[in-house]
DNA sequence: TCCATTAGCGAACTTAGTGTTCGGTATATA
DNA sequence: TATATACCGAACACTAAGTTCGCTAATGGA
């Protein structure tokens, strides 16, 4: 990748990212983007199709290596469900959102969110459906699949939003034994 | 309220309604609603502030009634949480659901649908923290209250969201069973 | 029935943001 | 060094939101 191309393109993540701690994604537009960045508005859309778009690469570049790692676990045959396992994929998630690089946080707490979650929520999904075969309870065998599924990654991320709106005062492990307790 | 008034204010309603089944509140903007509403474009911010409050006062007429009815039954002690009532509040969401006068469930499964499910998660909220003196389970002692309220307010919203997208295949009985198997 | 009030009309206008185009300049890579 | 291309910046078209104002017509009370 050409250097200039990469300049551009962490001067555009770095503005983004800065923007969000002081706003919601939904108030910021392209103009302050640029503006921050410092380049012009042409070269932002050489970039990125929309602010969407920027929104979907960001996350994917903060998040992908623990999905990414997540699912290499799978191989392990230790699965996500253990809750007293250290390296819990749902205990990861909630230690890198506490850390909070790049106020990741920022992303899931406003409303306007929707774009983010989705991401979240998707890629929570497809591990849990690739995990679900180890996963069997006396609530998930009366239940439909989809449905059981998506109860837990719609509990995972509703619990992030309950945490962070609520000023992320308990320790990851707590949150995570809190969530356990729920699904 | 004069007649005019009245009249414009359905006009309104029934545009947006209709145009809700088409498309997602998101896209719809303030000149097709005029346009369907057959009113001027003055005349439409006479009577609401913004879009977002067009659609906010939407869901006070659909829903008010049920979260009110709901209310009333707290004097009679019989709480929400007893799946096996047949008057139960979440029971009755589910039916009035699934009827769709007004396309109402257009409003809660497409993505962009955030103000919506604020004010149905805001309302049921309310309405489960007015009970929960009444619930006490093993669950629900060993963690916070406000987490627990939340979860099952989510909860609810989130197998909403599930039923809609899957197309509302199984009965609002069906589905209330489920939502009581997971919380 | 009359009349003061007020809702609505419509058309123009401001503001703000999105996304595109293009010729010129600087920088990277081979 | 030469060629390709990323970037600039400024202008542009477009869409939608929300406002303004003078005029018309319906309403509801006396």
């Amino acid at each position: 990748m050409d250097r200039r191309q990469r300049k551009t393109r962490e001067a555009i993540f770095g503005a983004f990212v800065e923007l969000l701690s002081e706003k919601n994604f939904g108030q910021i537009t392209v103009g302050e983007i640029i503006e921050r960045a410092d380049v012009g508005r042409a070269t932002f859309y050489a970039h990125f199709e929309t602010k969407d778009y920027l929104l979907k690469e960001l996350c994917e570049e903060l998040f992908c290596h623990i999905f990414d790692s997540a699912s290499n676990q799978n191989t392990a045959h230790r699965h996500i469900f253990d809750c007293n396992a250290p390296d819990s994929v749902f205990l990861h998630l909630f230690q890198h959102l506490k850390n909070n690089d790049n106020n990741i946080s920022r992303l899931l707490s406003c409303p306007n969110n929707e774009l983010f979650l989705q991401y979240f929520k998707s890629n929570l999904l497809q591990l849990i459906k690739n995990q679900s075969p180890l996963f069997d309870s006396e609530k998930s065998s009366r239940l439909p699949e989809s449905f059981w599924i998506n109860h837990i990654a719609s509990t995972f991320v509703e619990t992030v939003r309950w945490w962070i709106d609520n000023g992320m005062k308990e320790s990851p492990e707590t949150v995570t034994g809190y969530f356990f307790s729920v699904v």
